[in-house]
DNA sequence: ACCTGAACACCGTTCAAGT
DNA sequence: ACCTGAACACCGTTCAAGT
């Protein structure tokens, strides 16, 4: 019970990341507040301010936060499956696995209304999706995407995967189809499978 | 000039809606205040609130309003054009066009996050889909969808285009690539073309 | 350098009261 | 039935002041 507790011990910074990160998740971007934030880290309601100028800069940094997650995720995905084929599938359910289970922060993380340095949101973008374009240009190589260009095969699958996932949290696909649907995206994207019949 | 002014003359209701959708696309649906909103259409903070009894309820309606809306040109897309390969690819771009011309709305339109009649917008959101759906069935019936089942195939394009757009509208894709992709979703989702070379 | 505390203008929501 | 006006608890943002 040391009252007038000194100023605050730690990393104010990420002490505040790391409770709006629960607090994001619970109840979506839109209930986000910086006051009640400060509140629960134990300081006072401008302290944040030093390190997220304003509300926007905290969700852009939580959406930073996000890709960085995505990415490694996505990565682990690719590595853990054995060949080409096995892994765009393993990268879709990833992906929806991760897109599902945190609906809130994927919302934030495509969203269009950003703040100052939104540009450090699209670099860790571009990062997250890397696993995903290596993987299609080792397609290439290995002659799996005929006459097609890798990085527009990985633009397609991004877009179609982040689509599901979007429909799915908003209610327009039952939750229980993912991994069905996780397939059909990886079939789509590499064409009909080799020879199961 | 004339002061001390009655209630309201017209439907007040629609006022606010009309100009909820102005203010919507300018600033997006985190800005939208229920008391600028009021006081814009001339009437009281609390005034609104018979017709929506809290923000959620407004953000749902203008979902529906967005639903509606892009029903319209989806259908009107599809009907413009000549063949099925290129009703494919015209509601691809009209979708895309609709998409990044309503950022905000499209936003708000997917977002998970809903009131208590939020089966409104999944419903407003279905009706919207049918001429996709619909698309897709003639194709079926004509043979050009070998083996595939027609609903799965417009829930793909449906993500697919979708994806995109989301892509495009957080800075990840060049806007300026907008008809080059629609093309490509169509050409996803329909296999090779027949025979262009 | 880092945080406090007061102040400002705004917000959604509620509700008794008016017409 | 429809709207007003006051009240409540909350916000983000700013800034002089403290240590």
């Amino acid at each position: 019970m040391t009252s007038h507790r000194p100023y605050h011990h730690g990393n104010l910074r990420q002490a505040v990341l790391d409770r709006a990160a629960v607090m994001l998740r619970d109840r979506g971007a839109a209930d986000l507040s910086l006051r009640e934030l400060a509140s629960d880290v134990g300081v006072t309601h401008a302290a944040p301010r030093r390190y997220f100028p304003d509300r926007q800069a905290l969700l852009d940094a939580l959406a930073v936060e996000g890709f960085v997650r995505l990415g490694t995720r996505l990565r682990a995905a690719v590595q853990a499956a054995p060949g080409y084929r096995e892994q765009v599938r393993s990268a879709a359910a990833a992906y929806l696995r991760f897109a599902t289970s945190e609906a809130n922060l994927v919302e934030l993380m495509f969203a269009h209304n950003r703040g100052a340095d939104g540009a450090a949101v699209t670099q860790g973008a571009n990062a997250a999706f890397a696993p995903i374009l290596e993987m299609f240009r080792r397609g290439e190589t290995e002659g799996l995407l005929p006459g097609r260009d890798p990085e527009r095969v990985g633009l397609l699958f991004v877009a179609t995967i982040q689509g599901v996932a979007g429909l799915i949290n908003c209610g327009m696909i039952d939750a229980d189809r993912l991994d069905d649907l996780a397939a059909d995206v990886a079939g789509q994207v590499l064409g009909p499978p080799p020879s199961p019949a």
